[in-house]
DNA sequence: CTGAAAGCGCTTACAG
DNA sequence: CTGAAAGCGCTTACAG
């Protein structure tokens, strides 16, 4: 769709040069007489002129841009998009880091899903946040030679350094601490089953601090309607001893099993506890409100740009803050 | 940064036949005898040849991208993003929609600021939130036909088909009923200084509906500390007689110049009623809890994605649902 | 300091 | 149905 745009060697015949000489001109590189180079500039403001960015992409093999895989609402309709709290923010905040150094952000399609546009590969290097257990998407850009960073371990290769730390254990720790703290001397685990870090990670850490004999994991799939949160809610009261505690990853089910658990009588946070692994809108828009992780995505998304820009380029002096990981937004389901 | 990744004509020379016909293969153009396609799409396979977009989007002249031109957000500091709640959704939508069309979203730099990446231009449209009176960026997208869209209008040129509606006046409009139904007789008005509809479209419909000598205009600039919102609050309990009822356009402020009016022993909302113009994490978490517009910043990301793909696609059928414009989240600060 | 020429990887008339 | 050739707009050795 880009047109009638004049070109290199429109600015060259009307400054009386060379496009060599152009070029150098607007790139620093080469030797370029100042008063030629006047010349030059002058005649590419009466054209209008702006080098053609995809033109030299193709030729210097960097573009200026920086992908950003957002799994999973790929391949997902627009309304379906789960974590309306956490990815624009991530996003947003990796989108100003990248500007601040002179990349776009572009959004992209996971590329290894079927009929993705092809427009993923047109950048520099690429974030993928999250990352799945064999990610295939990861074996293609290794194998393409693309730079990444992961948000989030792959658990099938957790020596891989390009990556940053989301600290789910910790955030695990901080949460069943929580919940003990409020009371709570059973807790049960209500969590994905796209096999990420965030998933994955908490689960083995639940089940090292909590006795063989009292573990309570539910495995609800991340994208089904929002009733299955109830769903959970009714399953974990018809335990023989249900739990007094929950920690429950994501923000939907968290609203629905907690709505089901009031509608039953049972009191929150007086019977059962709860924590959501991710904190959103939903959570505190209406009573109760449900304690949260708050899970730093606008940290995240600045450590993840910085990290990829560093491996682009490293002379960059890149310093971010480190999220603070572990904070937990403590609302009414864990008294306050 | 792409390196060692195969090209068109490795796989030609792999499967025995011309660059045309791989070409044709994977573009769908021209006629390729079927056992012919197999035996490209069987070379491209092994050697993990993907098209490459750069060179394609050049000879095309169609990358698969359109950019978003988030204003004013361009060239602050990460740091200083204004509207966490605003723009990440606004994107975060926009992109989802996109994608599902098979484009990718590109977060540019305004390309009219000095030294911003020339990335800009490398798209196919671009979408503009906010347009600002007389845009540099508008006129120089027309004169290098690059297509484009804008969120709220450009007073300037107010016959612009290519506009998004923000319904500012509707929401001017709600904004003041309700603050009447709250019981505010004496409505101030604190509005920011960036040349956007959001902005002079609230002030004009304002000094429409309210009586000349009633009206009170606070103009406070976007990007100051968050105190100024306490300054403005200082202002009005300065007047000889204050206003019962303030609408105020951006969150930061509208927080530090309710907290002002907490701290001097003002009652929110008994003595004066406020609602703010956009919602903010800020708004609800804290006491008093704040009124405030839903600017339903994820609805427009999606008509603007919509608008624009249709400029690109004449020939595809969008349907997006509209945004509902004037919804207010009411909280404390109204009574309710 | 300046320019002619080759080439980045692809697409597209055009000829066969 | 297939291929040789030109060209998208730029950059970069290289020669002068």
């Amino acid at each position: 769709m880009r047109r009638q745009r004049s070109t290199i060697r429109d600015v060259a015949r009307r400054a009386g040069v060379s496009a060599t000489t152009v070029s150098h001109t607007f790139s620093g590189n080469g030797v370029v007489n100042p008063a030629t180079q006047a010349r030059v500039r002058a005649a590419a403001t009466e054209l209008g002129y702006h080098p053609d960015v995809v033109a030299s992409g193709l030729r210097r093999s960097r573009l200026g841009v920086i992908g950003l895989v957002l799994r999973p609402a790929v391949g997902a309709e627009p309304q379906q998009i789960q974590d309306v709290d956490y990815f624009p923010r991530f996003a947003g905040a990796a989108a100003l880091t990248s500007l601040a150094h002179g990349y776009a952000l572009m959004l992209v399609a996971d590329p290894t899903v079927a009929h993705a546009p092809a427009t993923a590969w047109a950048c520099d290097g690429i974030i993928v946040t999250d990352p799945v257990e064999h990610d295939p998407l990861i074996a293609a850009m290794r194998a393409g030679g693309m730079p990444y960073t992961l948000v989030g371990v792959d658990a099938a290769d957790p020596g891989d350094p390009h990556v940053v730390d989301i600290a789910t254990a910790l955030i695990t720790d901080r949460v069943l601490d929580h919940l003990g703290e409020r009371g709570a001397r059973r807790v049960a685990l209500v969590v994905g089953t796209d096999p990420i870090e965030w998933n994955t990670a908490t689960e083995r850490r639940y089940r090292e601090r909590v006795p063989a004999d009292a573990q309570i994991v539910l495995r609800v799939p991340e994208r089904v309607e929002p009733h299955e949160g109830a769903a959970a809610a009714d399953a974990l009261l018809a335990l023989p001893t249900p739990p007094d505690g929950v920690y429950c990853m994501t923000s939907d089910h968290a609203r629905a099993l907690v709505d089901r658990l009031v509608a039953r009588g049972v009191r929150v946070p007086e019977d059962v506890r709860v924590v959501c692994g991710s904190d959103a809108d939903r959570l505190r828009a209406t009573a109760p409100t449900i304690t949260a992780v708050d899970l730093q995505p606008q940290a995240l998304g600045r450590q993840a740009a910085a990290a990829l820009l560093r491996r682009l380029e490293p002379e960059l002096a890149l310093e971010v803050p480190l999220p603070e990981h572990g904070t937990l937004n403590v609302r009414a389901s864990t008294g306050g």
